[in-house]
DNA sequence: ATCCACCTCCCTGAAAACCACTATTTTTTT
DNA sequence: AAAAAAATAGTGGTTTTCAGGGAGGTGGAT
């Protein structure tokens, strides 16, 4: 017997997953919750097996319930549930130890493939996304904050002081070939999508 | 009996809907479609007192269809259905001839109940929206940044969500050039050089 | 001695951002 | 009722970033 807990605000949306659901025999839903940190006030008195997780939540977001949860009860697989196809989303929740990636968009028979995919310790990955992991088996799932060189840090800082590539290349006196390169590696490497998502980390993380 | 059409690009949705109406007699699910042009062509052939619309979806979004819809069916009732933070769509469909206005994160019962009111004549509104008609409290006074209007507010949170342009029209329901220019009164008004320095200050005034 | 992380440099094509305008409609204020 | 502010949308252009490749050189660790 699977025990499921869903995770998510819309009443809807619950309810429509124990429709899809109420024909398997073996899933069995333990627990519903609105966001992140009532999830994990249930799993303290709840047992399960998987979490089915939207990532978009008031209060506690999916992707750092999936870090707390995963950091906790490295067991329980957690089956990520989004309406968004960006990459960003799906680099960050497996960073952090998430086993799939559903889109909210999929067919009711997915919903199920996926959850049984997971319970068996497969990766479930939605077919619109796959294509994101086919290239880079490189970066291994560790969920730390990526360690940056120290010219990635010089570069990062130029882009937070509103420099772009050629000036950062003039002031730290190398190509802006070469400044694009550190650019491209720092995106991957912190999981940002864009100059917006770099800014916002280095502030975060105090970088700057 | 009540003939609903239901427009939402998720099955979990329209599952979701079937769950909680299949208790109620007198509603009838009447089709399911994905999004606003499939839902003009099943109305050529199909009989519905009410639609039930989401408003962000591919294709021909739920604002536009509202107006499609009441152009051609003025009887037939449209109870829009969005999420929480698409509150500032409400005045946009109703004056393009809307019935109500559910958030997503409305409880069943009052799914239906809004169903009911809407084909009875009446106009229904989420508890949580109806201050939009009263009176407006200035977004600058609460945020002590006077500086910014709130649809650039909204715009420059979706660019610190790594979004670019095109993705923020999207989920704004506006054109991609309406927030280049929201983008470039930002830039002014911030005085910053670009999107690197507008999340910069975003972050520093605690607008994200 | 050779593997590896890092730094360096280069290329292409596409997408996105940026700039400088004009201009209409809607909403709010006076 | 008029004026001002905000929101909307467009044209046409340049610059920058992004996503991919590849590739040579260094210095430290195994």
């Amino acid at each position: 017997m699977i025990r499921l807990i869903i995770t998510d605000d819309h009443p809807i949306v619950r309810d429509g997953i124990e429709l899809i659901l109420s024909s398997e025999k073996n899933i069995q839903i333990a627990g519903y919750v609105r966001e992140g940190a009532e999830l994990l006030r249930m799993l303290e008195g709840t047992k399960a097996d998987v979490i089915l997780m939207d990532l978009n939540m008031p209060g506690m977001n999916g992707i750092e319930a999936t870090q707390r949860v995963k950091e906790k009860y490295p067991n329980i697989k957690i089956l990520c549930f989004s309406q968004y196809d960006e990459k960003r989303f799906v680099r960050q929740v497996f960073k952090r130890g998430a086993n799939g990636y559903l889109l909210k968009n999929a067919a009711a028979a997915e919903l199920i493939l996926a959850i049984k995919a997971v319970v068996k310790g497969d990766i479930y990955i939605s077919e619109d996304l796959s294509d994101i992991f086919e290239k880079k088996p490189k970066r291994k799932s560790k969920y730390s904050t990526p360690k940056l060189t120290s010219r990635e840090l010089d570069v990062l800082n130029e882009i937070c002081a509103e420099k772009n590539n050629r000036e950062i290349a003039r002031s730290l006196l190398i190509s802006h070939n070469t400044v694009e390169t550190h650019r491209a590696n720092l995106l991957l490497k912190v999981g940002a999508k864009n100059t917006a998502g770099l800014v916002k980390w280095a502030l975060q993380n105090q970088i700057v």
